[in-house]
DNA sequence: TCGACGAGTTTGACATGTCAAACAGATCTC
DNA sequence: GAGATCTGTTTGACATGTCAAACTCGTCGA
């Protein structure tokens, strides 16, 4: 086994950064969320997902496809938060397989005051700390590491063969 | 309620960009770290910060600290690791309450074994799609963020009161 | 030295996430 | 048109994380 290229000072310092960064800036904005909406981040992506999509409802696979989640996870979170009506499940007229989410206006309501309280941790936490040249670099960046993860997690790669 | 101050496009797309680059950034590390070495996110962290520990040990409260987790996660995941052969447990002479985790001669090869492997998914999905100037940019805003958190969350911010 | 309190850790009950198997309705094929 | 198979979803068992209570030993003050 080859000896590594070990990080650099600077390299390291970025990653051990990020990583920090990662983890407090989650913590306290997950911290807000429950504070100001008694929500967990995985209620708060559920609502607003659906409350993006055309007549507020959605089928469970694209909102599985949506949030990277399994199939599997979405449809316990959606029991839940269907136990605490925030949600509803609806079948399909035209595929009796699919099943779809729905809000209800509990839902729509929580979602819409949650958002309020939402974007403003946000900027105080992230967006308002930083500089307009930060927020355009750090959005280069962005795009430069999800172009490399999506090209490495690429369906199936076109492999050629010989006929 | 005011109308809060929304987020431009260009912030959107940061942070946006942001949320996605954590998710899927970190999903491909676990992967490879799993695929790698058999070990955890939690695993790896608990392992390397013993290992870097002097005398490869240390105190259980102090790597909770370290690790930003409550005592209780430590302790279930300790527990695991050690019926894995990873860690053990050991008592300490001075004080009867306090305990301290060490690695095991296998916790000790493990860890230098995925270390190498870690740097390398860590290069090859993030460090390495960067040029210096980003990684010089975002090294400067993690420290913003960071800097911001820190104050926020500090211990008990010192409030005056008439004596 | 005794009892109250505090610190460090563990435990148990419960919430949430993952994996594989089960299910039910669509679709394909002969 | 009757399997066989595929797709979309659910279920159940188990792994992991959280919270509060319990436990154990140390420390302080009368």
């Amino acid at each position: 086994m080859p000896e590594p290229r070990w990080l650099t000072d600077a390299e390291m310092h970025t990653w051990l950064g990020y990583r920090r960064m990662r983890t407090l800036l989650d913590l306290q904005l997950t911290r807000d969320l429950g504070a100001d909406s008694g929500l967990s981040d995985a209620d708060y992506d559920v609502l607003t997902t659906v409350s993006e999509a055309p007549g507020r409802q959605l089928r469970l696979g694209e909102l599985a496809g949506a949030l990277r989640w399994s199939a599997s996870r979405l449809s316990h979170q959606v029991t839940r938060m269907q136990q605490r009506g925030l949600v509803a499940r609806a079948g399909s007229p035209d595929d009796g397989r699919s099943a779809t989410v729905l809000l209800t206006e509990h839902g729509w309501a929580t979602v819409q005051a949650a958002a309020v309280h939402h974007v403003a941790s946000v900027r105080r936490h992230f967006i308002d700390v930083l500089n307009e040249q930060d927020v355009a670099a750090l959005g280069r960046i962005t795009d430069k590491v999800l172009a490399h993860l999506s090209e490495v997690t690429a369906p199936t790669p076109p492999r050629r063969r010989v006929s």
